[in-house]
DNA sequence: ACAACTTTGTTTAACCAATAGACAAAGTTG
DNA sequence: CAACTTTGTCTATTGGTTAAACAAAGTTGT
C-alpha cells in the first residue's frame, strides 16, 4: 500500500509547487505578492523562492515600480529551463512539437504514417522525436519527457488498451518509448490531451470544467474537472462517440445502435442516401465553399447532430464551456449555426445561461500541445491537496 | 484567496484522518499494523491514537492474539462517540434518520409533505430533526451535524439552485436550517446522496467509480469518480434524466426532445396508447404481481429503455458498478430481465467485462443514509492528497 | 533637504510534527 | 529459563513553517 502521509518534505513540495503555480499565473510577481496571494509566510517564500531560483525554474527580471514603498524584485517563470516533446499519433499520420515548458511551439515535424504494426510505429515515434530532442536549445533540464496521445483507451500505467483505428490491444507504449529514449513518456487519449491543450493555452484557459469534443473520423471526448483531467475506472472514459442518440437507429461497429459518431463524425460520409462527392473533410470544405449544396446539407445536418449529442454532454456534465475541436472544427463556418440552434434549444436552462461553445483555438495542435503540457505537469510535479465536501 | 498551504497542521491533520479510515476499515487492528499499512512511523501513530483515544473516536477492545511476540492492543473505531442526522426531501413526503458516526440506523422518521412553499418544508424538517435529536443517545460529541438530500440542483454552498418538483428556485435551505437549529448542516442532490449511501453501506462497497441511478418520478443519477462524489461546475452534474435517447422524441417540459425520463421513469405512464390501471408504482406492482399484461408489458419497454440510458452512461462514464434505486428499483422483477440484455447487446466490450449492475441493497433508504454520512464525513475532516498524473 | 512613513525582503529564534533508534513491556519457543 | 519476537513508548534529532525583528530601499509632506 503505497498512501501518501503526510511529513515535511510534503509540506515542502505542496508549497513550492503553489508558490510556482502562483508565479506562473501571475508573473511578473514579487515575493511580497506570492506571500499575500498563497497564504504562505513571507520567509517561506523567499525560502522557496530561493530554491526554484537555484533550479532556474524561476528568474528575477529587475525592479518594479514602488507602490510607496521599496521597489519589488519581480519573479518570472523560466519557460526555457527545459523543453518537451507532444506527439500526436493519428491513423495517417503522424505530428509532434517541441515546446518549452511555458507550452510555448519551439519546433515542429511530422510524418505520414502508412503500417500501424507497433514495431514501425514506435520505430516512427523515436525517430521524429529523436529529430526534435536536437532542434532543442540548451537548456539546464535538457528534455524534460515525452507526451504521447493516441486514438484509444488508454490505462495510467501508460499502455494503450484498445485503439481500434490502429488496430491495437495491450500495447504498452510508454514502456517501449521510455526503454528506447531513456526518458519519461506519458501516454493519454487524444482527446484528453487535446482537452489538456486547450484548458491550459488555448479556448479553455479561464475555465476549470470544460468538455472538449474531438470531431474526426470518430468522435472522442475529454473533460476536465475541477482543472483537472478526468480519467474513468480503467483509464478512459470519453467513449462519447458511442453514445446513442437514435435508440432504434443504425448498428454501430460497436455493438449498439444509433451511436452518435454514426451521425456527427466523418462516419456520417458513408450514411447519405445522395452520394457525396468526396469523402474527405478538407475536399468537402473546398465544395462547401464553391457552394455545393449537397455538401452544404449535409454539414448544417452533422452540426445539427452535433449539437444533440453536445446538449447530452451538457446536461450531464454542466459545463463552463464546450470546445470543439479535430478536423472537422474546420468545417465551422457550415457547422455552427445549426448546431448552436440545436443546444439553445434543447439544453436545461440552468446550464444553458452561463455555458458557452467555442471552437478550438490551437487548431489540430490542440492535441500535440495537450500532450506536450502532460509531460511538463510530470516534471514540475503538482500536488493537489483537497478537502471534500462530502 | 483561500488556497490551501502546507504546514504542520495540515500534515497532522492528513496524518490523523489516514489513521482515523485505517482504523475504520480494517478494526480490530492494532498501532502496529496501522503503521505498517500506513506508511507511517510507530510513534506517529501511538500520538496520533492518543488523541483519538482522548476524543473518544477511537476505543480499546483489550488484547488481541499474540503472534509470536507481546499482544497487540486493539483498536476500534468508536462509532457510538457521536450521532448524526439524514434526510430525504420527496415530493409528498419527507424520511429521515438518526445514525452513529459508523452510518448505523438507530431511529427512523417520516411524515407526509403537503405544501412545498419554503416556511412549511423547513418548519416540517426542523420538526423531524428535533424529534430525532431527542431520540439520540448520550455522547461525547453529540448531534455532529445534519445532511439533507434534495430533489434538485444544489450548489457548493447549500443553496437549492433548481427544484422544479418543489416549485424551488435558489433557497438557501443549509442557511435556514442552520440557523434554525445551530448545527452543520449540508445539502446535497438527492441522487448523490443515495450514490454516497450506496457506496459506503451498500452495493457499492468494494467500488471506487460508480454510478447510482436514481429512477423515479424522474431520473437522476450520482456519479462516483475516484471513491468520490463528482459535482459539476455549478454544483450539479446528474441531470441524466435530461439525456436525449430519441433525437426527435416527445417534447419534454425541459426544453429537449427525446428525454431519458420520458421514456424510463414514473413519467413513461403518462405516455402509454393503452391506458395502465394505475399512475403510482406501487400499485402497478400490484397489477403485475397478479399477473396483468399490460401493465407487465409496460415495465418490460421501460426496463428496454432504462437499458439504453444506462448504455450512454456506462459508455461514457466506465463505471466499475451501476447502481439503480430508487422507488421504480422495486418493480426490478420485470425491469431487470430487458434491461440487462440491452446493455449487454449495447455497450462496448470494455466498458462491460468488468462492470455490473446492481439494484440498491439500502432499498428506499439508499438517500437518507447517504445524507447522513455526508454530515458524518463533514465533522471527521477527511483531507485527500493527490498527485495528478497530468 | 530631511524626517516620517511604506513596502519589500531577509534574518533570527521558536515551534511543532515526524522520524530513527533505543528501550521497555509483554509475549512465545525450544 | 534463556533467547527471541512483537508491541508500544520515549528521546534526541531533523527539517519544515512562522512571527517578529530587522535591514534595505523606496516615497511623501513640509
Amino acid at each position: 500500500m503505497t498512501t501518501i502521509t503526510g511529513d515535511q518534505a510534503l509540506v515542502k513540495r505542496i508549497n513550492t509547487s503553489l508558490i510556482l503555480d502562483t508565479i506562473r499565473r501571475h508573473a511578473p510577481i514579487s515575493r511580497a505578492s506570492v506571500s499575500e496571494l498563497t497564504g504562505l509566510n513571507k520567509a517561506t517564500v523567499s525560502n522557496l523562492v530561493q530554491e526554484l531560483l537555484n533550479n532556474h525554474l524561476v528568474q528575477e527580471s529587475g525592479p518594479g515600480a514602488s507602490s510607496g514603498g521599496r521597489k519589488p524584485r519581480l519573479l518570472l517563470f523560466n519557460g526555457q529551463a527545459g523543453y518537451a516533446i507532444g506527439l500526436e499519433l493519428r491513423v495517417q499520420q503522424m505530428t509532434a512539437v517541441l515546446t518549452d515548458l511555458a507550452g510555448r511551439i519551439v519546433a515542429e515535424d511530422e510524418c505520414p504514417l502508412e503500417q500501424h504494426d507497433t514495431d514501425s510505429v514506435t520505430a516512427g515515434m523515436v525517430a521524429i522525436v529523436r529529430r526534435l530532442m536536437q532542434l532543442a536549445p540548451q537548456s539546464p533540464h535538457g528534455i524534460v519527457g515525452i507526451g504521447a496521445g493516441v486514438p484509444g483507451m488508454v490505462d495510467g500505467s501508460g499502455t494503450v488498451l484498445f485503439a481500434p483505428n490502429l488496430g491495437w490491444e495491450m500495447v504498452p507504449l510508454s514502456q517501449l518509448l521510455e526503454e528506447e529514449l531513456g526518458l519519461p513518456v506519458t501516454i493519454d487519449n487524444e482527446a484528453n490531451a487535446g482537452a489538456q491543450g486547450e484548458l491550459r493555452f488555448g479556448a479553455g484557459r479561464d475555465a476549470s470544467h470544460l468538455l472538449y469534443i474531438s470531431a474526426g473520423s470518430g468522435i472522442g471526448s475529454g473533460i476536465i474537472i475541477n482543472g483537472e483531467l478526468y480519467k474513468g475506472a480503467r483509464g478512459y472514459a470519453g467513449e462519447s462517440g458511442h453514445m446513442t442518440i437514435e435508440s432504434e437507429g443504425r448498428s454501430c461497429s460497436c455493438g449498439n445502435r444509433g451511436c452518435w459518431e454514426l451521425y456527427a463524425s466523418e462516419k456520417s460520409y458513408d450514411n447519405e442516401e445522395f452520394a457525396l462527392p468526396s469523402k474527405r473533410t478538407s475536399e468537402l470544405i473546398s465544395y462547401a465553399r464553391q457552394g455545393h449544396e449537397g455538401t452544404i446539407r449535409h454539414f448544417y445536418k452533422l452540426g445539427h447532430y452535433l449539437g444533440v449529442g453536445i446538449t447530452n454532454l451538457v446536461n450531464g456534465f454542466n459545463p463552463q464551456s464546450v470546445i470543439i475541436g479535430g478536423p472537422l472544427s474546420d468545417a465551422r463556418a457550415w457547422l455552427e449555426d445549426t448546431m448552436q440552434q440545436v443546444v439553445a434549444q434543447r439544453t436545461l436552462p440552468y446550464h444553458r445561461e452561463r455555458m458557452e461553445i467555442r471552437f478550438a483555438e490551437l487548431g489540430s495542435r490542440s492535441t500535440v500541445i495537450g500532450a506536450a503540457y502532460s509531460a511538463i505537469s510530470q516534471f514540475l510535479g503538482p500536488v493537489r491537496v483537497s478537502m471534500p465536501m462530502n
